[in-house]
DNA sequence: TACGGATGTAATATATATATTGCATTATGT
DNA sequence: ACATAATGCAATATATATATTACATCCGTA
């Protein structure tokens, strides 16, 4: 579960508390999302893109695997 | 939990049942997230998303304040 | 030294996503 | 009419996301 939540927090100069406290979760659910040791549901996915005004893309998006997904996607 | 997962599944000529073994869920699971009912797993919206060829963006984002997200909130 | 803010992480409890099974309706084809 | 594919939906079981509580380290600073 790679994401960019992290880079994008700390680019709004948030803390973990800070936004637990904007997306209504806990402190340490923030901090897992962030090591990368948990799959947060997407209603979360999305409160942590209001709270840092980026997009799903920006913070949540991971190619597959190799190269194989781009072609296809236009 | 509004969403386009209908749309692109039809768009790539998938059924339910197909769209499902792809994700490696039952078809139950997705037609509870095509109809609005819940809120999938950040990983299971990747796997959406790969299956149809389309981002997150594409798939599942919605506006914080548009009217069918707020609908679905109570 | 001590103190406080930010973070990492573990144990256990609760809420909910997902599986499993089964039955219904609708549409299409013979 | 009959068969079959696709879908909707309900009941219950299981897996896991998230909460709660607690304690730890690191870092700045007084």
């Amino acid at each position: 579960m790679d994401n960019h939540v992290k880079v994008a927090r700390v680019s709004k100069n948030l803390t973990q508390q800070q936004l637990a406290e904007k997306t209504g979760v806990t402190r340490q659910t923030i901090s897992l999302i962030e090591k990368g040791k948990y799959n947060p549901s997407l209603k979360l996915c999305l409160e942590i893109c209001y709270a840092v005004n980026k997009t799903l893309d920006e913070v949540f998006w991971v190619e597959k695997g190799s190269d194989s997904f781009e072609e296809n996607k236009g």
